[in-house]
DNA sequence: AAAACCCACAACCGCTGTCAG
DNA sequence: ACTGACAGCGGTTGTGGGTTT
């Protein structure tokens, strides 16, 4: 027995270390996470070593920024299921809870802070609690699935439109919607930076470099295809 | 050019749920 | 029925890079 025991490593993870965890799951699969740190001579939990797969190696990872599309899905659905990040991610390919989790952060602490500046202190609710500010809006409050589909709101009929119907349609609309619900307009507005569904899908870097491997693509894509009609062409991974 | 600020992302922590023994 | 191990989830924090002042 070697008795020399290393501290567990924390932090950033090295190409390495990547390496050697790709190789242990394409060996063990994607489950026993502590056998797999012990196997892999990486001194990490398991744990350290899941959340390192499910969110930076796991194959079929996009990445790069949220199209239009995936931010008006997550608007929809956090609308539905809050803070629910997991249920969330599993509705948008590619992405993982913690991306989502990320981005949602990042834009409300935005728009919060939008509010302060643009609004009186007499109407002070909070943009992170609008699922019970804005009842009104049907789209938003208690929608299930046929309602997702059959919907009638202005962002229940952005979701049902293809790509192109999206063009122009700017996120900080969507979030005027919420705000101010009927206040909605289509006009082209001014940042850009939302007005085309650019969002280069690169591929997850190590998975690029190491594993081209087909099966382990495979038994995930089988997971999302019939709910997404996920393709192969949406992340260019392999 | 440098400092300050902002944003996106990666990673950790603590808690909960599940399941086998 | 109980318990411990494992997996998963949501919240939070840290950090690096880009942008603005």
């Amino acid at each position: 027995m070697v008795t020399v025991r290393e501290e567990t490593r924390k932090g950033p993870w090295t190409e390495q270390e990547d390496l050697q965890l790709v190789c242990t799951v394409r060996l063990f699969g994607e489950r026993r996470w502590d056998f797999i740190a012990k196997v892999s001579g990486l001194n990490r939990t398991g744990k350290s070593c899941r959340l390192r797969w499910v969110n930076y190696l796991h194959p079929g990872l996009k990445r790069g920024r949220m199209t239009p599309h995936e931010e008006r899905l997550i608007l929809e659905l956090h609308a539905r299921w809050g803070n629910r990040w997991s249920r969330i991610a599993r509705r948008l390919p590619g992405r993982t809870d913690n991306e989502i989790k990320n981005y949602w952060r990042t834009h409300m602490r935005k728009k919060a802070q939008e509010r302060k500046k643009n609004m009186s202190p007499s109407s002070s609710t909070s943009s992170l609690t609008y699922q019970s500010c804005h009842p009104e809006t049907p789209s938003i409050l208690g929608i299930d699935e046929q309602e997702l589909h059959g919907g009638s709101s202005c962002i229940t009929s952005i979701l049902k439109g293809t790509p192109a119907d999206m063009d122009g349609y700017l996120m900080d609309q969507i979030w005027m919607e919420i705000e101010a619900p009927g206040a909605l307009s289509f006009h082209n507005g001014k940042d850009s930076a939302y007005s085309s569904p650019s969002g280069p899908l690169l591929p997850s870097p190590m998975w690029d470099h190491y594993c081209p491997d087909e099966h382990l693509k495979m038994d995930d894509e089988a997971k999302m295809a019939p709910q997404f009609g996920y393709s192969k062409g949406m992340g260019a991974i392999y």
